[in-house]
DNA sequence: TCCGGATCATTCATTTTTGAATATCATCCA
DNA sequence: TGGATGATATTCAAAAATGAATGATCCGGA
């Protein structure tokens, strides 16, 4: 039983992804005939049925879908292999690819990685918005900022600083709802928060408590507005939505928004890591550098 | 610029290994032409040259050596693919892979398994002797057993016990050079140890010195036979070859080996680990399941 | 009910990939 | 020095993979 053509796994993945061979064949570049080829061709090798073929495209079996996260780590670990082979290896130049939380990713890295790309011109970067810690031993990305420290050992990690989280709301809002003075008081409020509960957002709810222990529990009401995305709630605490977390070094740069109870914070650790092997590639090794101290600088600024 | 075939990173890989095109040829099932091509292929792909020609092989560039790594990861992959995809699913079949350090591997594993196989006909073990831990994040191997604790968010670990090491020696080695009764005595000894220094033996090191602090320096002469293989090391206590570390339990079912100072003794918490991923598929449960309680058995056996 | 739009299956000519054979060069050894 | 060996490069016919075209089927909306 020899090893099937690689590219078989390829075509599979592209199939498990778009659900039928057409949309496959139209994904990869190539035409519904040769996917449907190479689905059979795969079957054979592996000596089981992945697909049970309808006319309304694909049912994957169970064992199609147990292979998907192979399929993908093939994917993504080819992609790390041509970020890697793009560029000159001893310049700055080539594709670097970063994973970092959406807020992060969204309101703080521009304008670092401005700057880095502006001063090497040739550097490509490709940002990936995730929070995924296996990212990068899946190499699905290069480098990766963390609120978590990040414990393989064959990781480089730097831990930047701490960034803090207060809660804040839009002055119009304020002017609709007035502005609470006391935790109590916020049960009257919206308050704007997650959908689900994670482990880290049950322990971040823990050390609310800790602090504020008349912290309007989050099954009443008042927690209105609820987002997984970081992002949408910062973006629902800048439409004047309600009342929310976020990071007090973004909420300084709009005139609009309030800090409540300015004593109240969380703070996040926050880590920059990357695989071992990159470290000695300048291109790697420099964005790192520029994430470190673009992020360091990002929460030494003060108001 | 497309996606390059995926196949040509398996001869990519192919030649890397065997270091010239004819040799990747027989390697791969291919024939030189065709792997030639498909070097030529990949280099244009990326745009990089790959290797120097020359009629005595190929020589890697620089980047086809940081390329590497990446290859590789795709092989191991592709090979965890197929070995999920042996067998059916939810049935007690196809194929595992074990990674063990290699004295476990060899001495205490192949019984466990063997019972394993005999009562599952079907299912196949592969067994790999390594020590690197990220082995199963990079998908070598299906389940590990390793003296260290992975911390890994996404793997199941299990503590199987604490295995005890002592000093022992073969009769023969005693009745020629004498039965030492203090440490201080071991220096006209011959001792066999480590070859190179890892954090792992520094620690190890430091932890003999604690508790017998007569012991003899790693430095010093009597440390004549050195090997990084624990098997060649307990291969060199049994045939006599002078004192050394072995696992007691090892030790005891040779009547022939003696433990010295009975009450010095190292111990290495053990760990049986594997994806999380992996724990609903019935094959790699049950096999998970026999390696925790065998290596329960064993480190409880009394002599 | 019928038709447009989506799917997968099949066929066949075309393109691409492959391998056998051969040429050429370097190295090692008697 | 000459010959055996092992390497890459080249050539060309055979084999394999591909894509365009077509057919068959199902679904949903007018």
């Amino acid at each position: 039983m020899n090893d099937p053509d690689w590219n078989l796994y390829r075509t599979f993945l592209g199939v498990l992804e778009s659900g039928s061979l057409s949309g496959a064949a139209r994904a990869l570049g190539l035409t519904q005939p040769t996917v449907g080829r190479h689905v059979d061709e795969l079957e054979q090798a592996l000596g089981h049925v992945l697909f049970t073929r309808s006319q309304q495209g694909l049912m994957p079996t169970e064992l199609a879908l147990s292979l998907r996260p192979y399929a993908q780590s093939l994917a993504s670990t080819a992609a790390a292999l041509r970020r890697q082979a793009t560029g000159a290896l001893n310049e700055i130049e080539g594709t670097v690819r970063i994973s970092s939380s959406d807020v992060i990713g969204v309101e703080v890295l521009p304008p670092i990685l401005a700057a880095l790309q502006s001063e090497h011109t040739k550097l490509g970067i490709e940002l990936s918005l995730s929070d995924a810690v296996e990212d990068l031993l899946r190499r699905e990305a290069d480098i990766a900022v963390r609120m978590t420290q990040p414990k393989q050992e064959s990781l480089v990690v730097r831990h930047v600083g701490e960034i803090e989280l207060g809660l804040h709301a839009h002055a119009g809002y304020l002017a609709r709802h007035g502005r609470p003075v006391s935790f109590a008081e916020l049960s009257t409020h919206c308050i704007i928060g997650y959908d689900r509960r994670t482990a880290f957002i049950r322990a971040m709810i823990g050390e609310i408590r800790k602090q504020a222990p008349d912290f309007p529990d989050p099954e009443q009401p008042c927690w209105s507005f609820r987002a997984d995305s970081n992002l949408a709630q910062l973006a629902a605490i800048r439409a004047g939505v309600g009342i929310g977390f976020c990071q007090t070094r973004l909420a300084a740069r709009d005139p609009h928004l309030v800090r409540l109870f300015p004593d109240f914070r969380l703070t996040l650790p926050t880590f920059v890591a990357m695989h071992e092997d990159l470290k000695t590639t300048p291109r790697y090794r420099r964005t790192f550098d520029a994430l470190v101290t673009g992020l360091q600088d990002y929460i030494a600024t003060r108001r």
